[in-house]
DNA sequence: TGTACATCAGTGAACGCGCGTTCACTGATGTAC
DNA sequence: TGTACATCAGTGAACGCGCGTTCACTGATGTAC
């Protein structure tokens, strides 16, 4: 267990073990405790320990790095709203993974401002591509359902975009500080608002 | 007529003639051009055709700048909302509304992204919030009405936040390319899939 | 098992950049008498 | 109406900063024989 950790303090030199592993979690450290407008490759390569030209090795440049970030978590975002698309009733599985967008928005805002800040990425990117398509694929299917998404195709969407766009817009607006600047502020909201938000949603 | 500009061309030297309204158009101009992650307080008193020290006389600093010209947005905003705000039945005054909500976010990428960009902007700022509020009124006038939101106060606000969250979740989503990345997808996404998707909205 | 050599995965110094802000200054304007 | 003087609204050079990237290099590792 915590092979990653281990390999990574231990071979110091020229070869870390698993450099690329360790320069994202250091850009997401970064971003965490910064924010994405204070993102920096220089800083991201001394918390990982490397010179400043060790990432341009793995990932060509700073949006190479970042898109290779957004992918990771939006992979991490399909998983949670996957997660929460238990049994239930149609309805009740819809709200709890507008819940469970919003809980992972507000759990990790500065992953969620990367994953649709298309200035810093690659939005070309193929494996960002398919982790963000499949997110919202997720999401498609607890709206519509398999059979219908089988039957309709693309044309019928409308349901799952309002279903998306709803919660989207919510935890944009938490995130913003629509709701409150102070401590918690969006958390609390999220809490007393959403639910009552999601009844109006007529899917 | 076009007293402004002709003041600003004219009265070069030492003093400016409106120099504060001339260097938040120049801003302006900036951000749209280049996207408000490269914006620069530098080249924006170059477009305005000043020293790089001058917009410090107006606005203190770049944020300082920022804020009055998020404030300036979020009033056009408000203005645009409230236009859009006429006769008919409430269903349609509302669809009406997020409609403009949209259109306004895809007309002006930049200043919308801006106008929630707080890591630029200082939220503290009375005119920034006080614009802020009321464009949030003038939705929420259009969902419960006048009679409504003075009976309930803010205990009821469910339905305008909902209303608000889908419009401004579609308009954050068609900004950052979720319904395609090519010119113009954005806007074509708003006209054939927004209307469809109000429908969704059950307020 | 030992050795030569290619390749991998870094180092760290240096480059040039544009930035926001400061500072001492000064020309233009407005006001009091 | 004229003049002294305070205040306003800028100038432009300079400072120091951290940044992303490049470059020649080198130590560690893997492979072929």
């Amino acid at each position: 267990m915590n092979h990653d950790l281990n390999s990574v303090k231990k071979a110091r030199g020229y070869h870390h073990g698993d450099l690329r592993a360790a320069v994202i979690a250091a850009a997401e450290e970064v971003i965490g405790e910064r924010g994405l407008d204070r993102f920096s490759l220089r800083e991201t390569a001394r918390r990982a320990g490397v010179s400043p030209a060790a990432p341009a090795y793995h990932f060509g440049d700073a949006r190479g790095l970042l898109t290779a970030l957004a992918a990771d978590a939006f992979r991490r975002f399909g998983d949670a709203l996957a997660a929460a698309d238990r049994d239930g009733d149609r309805t009740a599985r819809i709200r709890a993974q507008g819940m469970a967008y919003v809980g992972f928005a507000l759990a990790h805002p500065a992953k969620f401002d990367l994953m649709w800040r298309y200035a810093l990425i690659d939005r070309e990117d193929a494996d960002y591509g398919a982790a963000a398509a499949r997110a919202f694929a997720v999401i498609d299917k607890a709206v519509r359902g398999e059979e219908a998404i089988a039957r309709q195709g693309d044309i019928a969407v409308a349901p799952s975009i309002a279903c998306w766009s709803m919660v989207h817009g919510f935890a944009r607006l938490a995130l913003d500080g629509a709701f409150g600047t102070n401590e918690g502020a969006a958390e609390r909201a999220a809490e007393a608002l959403l639910p009552a938000v999601l009844r109006h949603l007529d899917v």
